[in-house]
DNA sequence: TAGTGGTCTAGACCACTTC
DNA sequence: AAGTGGTCTAGACCACTAA
């Protein structure tokens, strides 16, 4: 038999999936359910936290326990690098991604720091470097209004990026046309990339940057982009809030018995 | 001030990063830490609850509580898709897979049911269908060894699996070179897909079924399969534990101001 | 000030595993 | 039988929010 916690938790998941209770409305209050004899201030409390972590509700003291709305998520594909918004025009490529679906870009809704620091293993890894040695990295909290969505910190090797608009750390994205505009002009035309993606849980310092629900995860992505001759410019790591990314991804069917000379 | 049992946690955690604790280690039983003074038990048993959401330990009665060892994330890309491999050869996609990572296939790893169903929203949509329509799903369990590592549900228009192994619902892979091959052979040749990524918490279905420790996301995947025509011959979902895989594409940067005749 | 969720205790008891 | 984590209670008290 399931504990008494997990039987009042699933009794209100129920009623939360069938609509008695709607977005944003209040789930009884703790002490009302003690008093309805569902146990005890404890055992109720289990049970909503139960409800928390499933990414159901919302608790907050002074307040209540209510029904936790549901985001759409937003769906970014690969269009989202377009060469044409970042180079011919002045869009950053995230702001492209934002106005694409929708939502107005604000100033102040991204933060940036740009610090000269030792490559981690993994950064190494990705740079061709050793660990240890000195790369830029390039950190900013991209917010949806007063909500964080994501933190995404580049890394750039020195000598690709000294001189430029990178390195100066003004706060907004890194000036007209963004990163992969300075590299362009720096002379780093940008050809292709590799993403790779992961999920888990957050730490509790990210679960503070991003003041994530209890129990939301978040998706891990590692964004490797490379010149035409296959050098890496820029290695990148996003964390996201997982309730509001969707990602998409096109490809052709590999066919390794066709010998084609398409590159990938 | 933090809580005590996030104290708890925090320095616990802090113990385990520095490695006092070892994988697969035992940590201090919860009665010991209440006679260290550490608060009583239910504040103890918050702290290794927090730790456990974490993914950081695994508890269980009769045992105790251990630190828990990080698998490798296995790295899938499209090449597991590759048309030599389940065309020419006869493996199964996912066996190709498993190979390709060094892991053994055994028998008895996949499990399999297929049922002719009414099309949710998003099959109906993906198919091109109203939903109510009928479909058969095929949906499969697969394990590495004892431990289940993913659900797969694929969903096919009847008129295009009608007659074949498909529907036949004996265990195990869809016979030799899997789903792909038996489309292949009923004339659907299958050309380019579309993977849809998100992440989430698990429902407690899937954390029992899927034998997730607590606190573990899902990463639920949509892959939507054509052919050249760009008829849609199969669209599956699959949910996966977020702990064992890591998704890699590869792709060009766009350049929607070049005119291309390149198709994606 | 009143009402909300959150923390904490002390102790009883339960469920499961190992010996 | 002994030892593990898990559940549950009753009640005191804390932290935060709103009127």
């Amino acid at each position: 038999m399931a504990p008494k916690w997990r039987e009042l938790a699933d009794q209100l998941a129920e009623q939360i999936k069938n609509g008695d209770y709607i977005p944003g409305q209040q789930l009884p209050h703790i002490r009302t359910l003690v008093e309805n004899g569902e146990g005890s201030k404890s055992t109720v409390h289990a049970a909503y936290k139960a409800l928390e972590a499933e990414g159901l509700v919302t608790s907050s003291r002074g307040h209540g326990t209510v029904v936790r709305p549901q985001t759409p998520l937003k769906r970014i594909g690969i269009e989202r690098y377009d060469k044409a918004k970042w180079r011919d025009g002045d869009e950053v490529a995230f702001i492209a991604d934002r106005v694409a679906s929708g939502r107005a870009y604000r100033r102040g809704e991204q933060t940036q720091s740009v610090t000269l620091i030792e490559a981690t293993a993994a950064v190494a890894a990705a740079h061709g470097l050793a660990p240890g040695d000195q790369v830029y990295a390039r950190a900013r909290l991209v917010k949806e209004g007063e909500q964080p969505t994501h933190t995404l910190t580049s890394y750039y090797r020195p000598e690709h990026v000294e001189g430029t608009r990178i390195v100066d750390p003004s706060p907004g994205p890194a000036g007209r046309g963004g990163g992969f505009r300075v590299l362009y002009d720096a002379g780093y035309e940008i050809d292709h990339m590799r993403e790779e993606l992961f999920a888990r849980v957050p730490t509790p310092e990210e679960t503070k940057l991003l003041q994530l629900p209890a129990g939301e995860p978040v998706v891990e992505l590692h964004r490797t982009t490379y010149t035409a001759d296959g050098t890496v410019v820029e290695f990148a790591i996003g964390v996201h809030a997982a309730s509001r990314f969707m990602w998409a991804y096109d490809f052709k069917i590999p066919d390794s018995a066709q010998e084609v000379g398409e590159g990938q």
